[in-house]
DNA sequence: AAATGTTAGGTTATAATATAACAAATTGGC
DNA sequence: GCCAATTTGTTATATTATAACCTAACATTT
């Protein structure tokens, strides 16, 4: 039943997994995209996004400020948003708005806003793309007479894992 | 090719409409269901709603705070905060994530999370319940292994209005 | 009336998130 | 090297949100 138009993006993955070839794999393309894209990756902002894919949940401004002071920089808040700016605008990250956080994102090629699912007890995110979803907003968007130019779409849960863990705790 | 499955809870309306009508029926609506669920609307509760169908925009804490200092109270922030939970989980207003800031909601009938179209010139908002969109989400999630609770769908652009206003200076 | 419980609101302080404004340094193109 | 543009540093502050503890109001029971 479920239609052929979403992407996903991102999954839930066990815990298992090995996070540091997402990350590898992630720093990889985003220097392949900027430099496609005659964007600045530069070493701040390289850094930036190396931490928030390090970072297996969503992670926010400070905290990603505290992992810079650890490397000896001595960042300052701006620093960090100004890398969140640049590193968003060039869809390589995405912001949480619910959870004032960052995440980053696998499939930067294009400027896009996702759909996203939250677990709220592990933290983790899935983010698809369904263009059906979008289609269908897009209609009613139209029927209300309004021209849409981003959206934010964050459904908040739990992943299976989580959901299992808390029926046998129940 | 729009849907059945919507239903419009608030349009964008013209600036000449008489917002005052949408306040008393908004404030006759939250006390008739209050009474029916058991719910105290308190005075604090009850003037902070109103001051939120006062602003035609979405309105942040801070705003209210002020708006209730002018009417003589000494409120402090947790005041409003407090109240700003209760008529969340009432249904009676919403919080947009996206702007830190909160919209009355004309259907509190039944607890639920809309989807709203925020025009970022004018402020003004419009919600709608389209079980369409929300059921194409569930359906994505189920095969994500995702249990939602609850959603957050803001979609940012421009009404009808100051898109020809936009038209008309460019 | 006194004791108790419950809910709401008051008060103080502070945490957490984000940006303005201007100065300095770095980069890329010439 | 020099200019122009971009990026980063620095200081200060704005904005949003909550913790923790106290008091008031009211209802129920004794």
């Amino acid at each position: 039943m479920t239609s052929q138009t979403a992407s996903v993006i991102s999954r839930f993955l066990p815990s298992t997994h090995d996070h540091s070839v997402c990350i590898e794999t992630a720093m990889e393309r985003a220097v392949a995209i900027c430099d496609l894209q005659g964007l600045r990756l530069t070493p701040i902002r390289r850094r930036v996004l190396e931490l928030i894919w390090r970072s297996h949940a969503p992670i926010g401004a400070y905290a990603i400020l505290e992992q810079l002071a650890r490397d000896g920089r001595k960042a300052m808040p701006p620093t960090v948003y100004r890398a969140l700016e640049f590193l968003s605008s060039a869809s390589l990250v995405h912001r949480l708005d619910s959870l004032n956080a960052y995440i980053g994102c696998g499939d930067p090629s294009e400027a896009h806003s996702g759909q996203f699912f939250i677990c709220h007890k592990c933290e983790s995110v899935a983010e698809i793309h369904d263009t059906a979803t979008t289609g269908l907003l897009a209609g009613q968007a139209k029927t209300l007479g309004f021209h849409i130019e981003g959206s934010h779409i964050e459904i908040s849960g739990l992943c299976n894992c989580c959901e299992k863990k808390e029926s046998l705790s129940g």
